[in-house]
DNA sequence: GTAGTTGCAAAACCTTTGCAAAGGC
DNA sequence: GCCTTTGCAAAGGTTTTGCAACTAC
C-alpha cells in the first residue's frame, strides 16, 4: 500500500542478516541479539526485532512460528492437520491430508530421534476472504 | 516421575473442557477464558491457564505449538522443512523430505484459501540425546 | 536536508507462580 | 481431614512502541 518507505542499509541491518545466514540452527530474536552484539556492542534489542520484522516483510529472511505467540489449544485427538488464517489467526482443524511420509522413516535426520509431526496450511479463512461485501 | 498426585474433578475444569471440545476452531487461552467465563463467572485466567497445561499432559487435550513461545527466524529462503527438539527448543533444517501433498491440490479446504505449507517435525536433537556420558 | 533508523526506556502482552482460602474425595 | 485446586495479584519473559538524536542517501 505505501510506496514511500526506500529502506536504508544500516550497519545494523546488514550485520544481522550476515549472522543470521551463517545460522544452520534457527535462533531467537534474543538469541540473534547476543550474536550480533559481538560486532555491534551497542545495539538494542528493540532494533534486531525491528529489522527482523522488516526483514521478513521484505521477504529477504523466513519468520518461523507465522505471527504465532500465543499457544493454541485443540479438544480434539484424533490425528488432523490445521489451517491457519494468516489475517485474523483463526485455525482450524483439516482431515484427510494426503500425505504420504512413509518414505520419511528409516531417513537420517540429523541424529534427531523423530517424535511426531506437525503439519500446518496457512492462508485466508473464508471470513476474511469477503470483505464485508460493500467496504 | 510422582505417583502421588489424584487429580479431581473440579467444574472448572469439566467446564474447561466441556468448551474447548465444543469448538472446532482453536482458540487461544485468554480467548478461550472469555468463553467459560460466560458459565463461571468468577473463574480466573491463571486457573485456565494451569488446566489446559494439566490436560495436555494427561493427553486429554493437544496444546498446538509446543512450547514455542519465542519466534525463531530462517535466513535461508530454500524451501526446506524443520525439526525441533523437544528437550532444548533448538530448530535445524530438513531438506529432501519424500512429501507428496500433489493430491491435495483442488481438495476444498473449507473455505479457505491456501498459501502455503509448514511442515514441521519434533524429537531429540543429538545433544540432548546423549545425556553427558556418566551422569 | 530529508526521512528512515537507532538506542533507550517504558509499555503492552502472554504466561507462570506464591499464597491463603476453598472444596473434592 | 488431607491434599489438590482455586482466585487473586504480582512477577517473569517476550515483543512492541514513543521519542529525540543520528545517519544514509
Amino acid at each position: 500500500m505505501s510506496a514511500g518507505k526506500r529502506p536504508r542499509n544500516t550497519r545494523q541491518r546488514q550485520v544481522i542478516l550476515e549472522e543470521l545466514r551463517k545460522l544452520t540452527c534457527h535462533p531467537t530474536a534474543v538469541g540473534l541479539y547476543e550474536i550480533v552484539r559481538l560486532r555491534l556492542p551497542r545495539i538494542s534489542l528493540g532494533t534486531v526485532y525491528r529489522n527482523l520484522e522488516r526483514l521478513a516483510q521484505r521477504g529477504e529472511i523466513r519468520k518461523l512460528e507465522l505471527g504465532t505467540t500465543q499457544a493454541r489449544f485443540d479438544g480434539d485427538l484424533q490425528p488432523h492437520d490445521h489451517v491457519r488464517c494468516v489475517e485474523c489467526g483463526r485455525v482450524d482443524d483439516i482431515h484427510d491430508v494426503p500425505l504420504d511420509l512413509c518414505g520419511a522413516a528409516g531417513k537420517d535426520w540429523g541424529g534427531y530421534e523423530i517424535l511426531g509431526r506437525r503439519l500446518e496450511f496457512y492462508g485466508i479463512c473464508p471470513s476474511c476472504r469477503k470483505p464485508t461485501k460493500g467496504a
